[in-house]
DNA sequence: GCTTCTGGATTGACTGGTCAGTCAATGGAG
DNA sequence: CTCCATTGACTGACCAGTCAATCCAGAAGC
């Protein structure tokens, strides 16, 4: 039956596990939680966790790349289509991991609070793979820059990084209530963003001038 | 003898646990270094670290918030600055973070770390006075927005997140030794962070163009 | 069709180690 | 002599990870 096994309706009990830890990680944070309670969220006993995983940070480690994995595919699809600018390339960027938060709160947040915002702890694992996130929408950026779209004493990685943060930032006060979320919110941030960061904030007039 | 106690050579050792504890902090994080950790870094016995300290926590409360106050009042006396425009403002807010960064890395990076970016555990209970940062950064935007040098179509909590979020992801970055570091960089940085964000990335023809 | 066998799925009690916080004892400055 | 800084061994709680037992779906044999 499927990817199932061979007890229970044929739910998968890995994705069980996996989800219940989406959700038990977003409420009590992952160092806060016991593996107990991901098994008791998801229905399951203490130690068939263990028999899909083999540690509690293992949990984290899929989550975090399953999805991470995801964006880096959609950057990389997203700067291959010619016939857009760096600007919406940046857009479209933004766009989605924008999207992510907005259609799985939860499991953007883990990844943003565990992992991407703990590289101290947990996430100096995954630095490599954060950094290819970096280094792709630095390399939307160079292209601009090269081509005279984008101001030429600004690193591109430099820039990668304001956009990246500023993004981030942005998910940050969503997921601590601090900026209003309601659906227009997030539709608004996506092009906001991209005009904060690639337009910047003063008034055209006073860009001109400068 | 100044603010001691008897022995030693009038040496407070509360401030030697505090330093102790943010080189312990920065080196091996909050949640995996042992409060034995710290007291051997100070050269001081167990149990006294709870004679000065509730708790490990407490600790870490003094490190953040003795220093993030001092960001505030800096924030503050720079924003009544009048003869500044609000790019000058947000150039020395830049700055005084920046060069907080380079004086006092450790620091630093135990505020960022532990702090700022794990609102989910610890800094739950300091969102207040994070809080305050951004709206402090807000208000200068707000400033700026009201006299036409700033945009009008992109509200000062949004602006405020973008300039905050791409500071904080420099620092992170410099933390995690994904930027170079060297004094020019830091000092270079300065400039950037703000062309980047009140200029943009797009050079000036296109901005104007627009 | 019925029984037995097999191996992975599932269970949850238990262990071992870790560590924050306690506290009774010590010591020395005033 | 008193008071408080200082010491460090100890305790109680917590929890990740282990493991032996059990269960059950389907395969194999009859």
């Amino acid at each position: 039956m499927a990817a199932s096994g061979r007890h229970g309706a044929g739910v998968d009990k890995q994705r069980v596990i996996l989800d219940a830890a989406i959700r038990v990680f977003a409420r009590q944070g992952f160092h806060s939680c016991r593996v107990s309670d991901v098994a008791d969220e998801a229905g399951v006993a203490y130690g068939l966790v263990y028999h899909y995983f083999s540690s509690k940070e293992e949990i984290l480690n899929t989550l975090f790349t399953e999805r991470w994995q995801l964006m880096l595919d959609a950057i990389v699809e997203i700067d291959s289509r010619e016939q857009l600018t760096a600007r919406d390339k940046l857009g479209q960027v933004a766009g989605f991991i924008i999207d992510s938060y907005r259609h799985e709160p939860d499991l953007m947040k883990v990844i943003i609070v565990e992992v991407t915002r703990a590289a101290n702890t947990f996430g100096r694992h995954h630095l490599p793979k954060i950094r290819e996130a970096y280094n792709l929408i630095a390399g939307i950026v160079e292209q601009a820059r090269a081509d005279g779209t984008f101001k030429s004493d600004i690193s591109a990685e430099f820039a990668a990084m304001c956009f990246y943060g500023a993004i981030e930032q942005l998910l940050t006060a969503w997921i601590f209530d601090v900026l209003p979320k309601s659906d227009d919110d997030y539709e608004r941030a996506k092009g906001l963003v991209v005009e904060a960061i690639c337009g910047g904030l003063e008034s055209d007039a006073v860009g001109a001038a400068a």
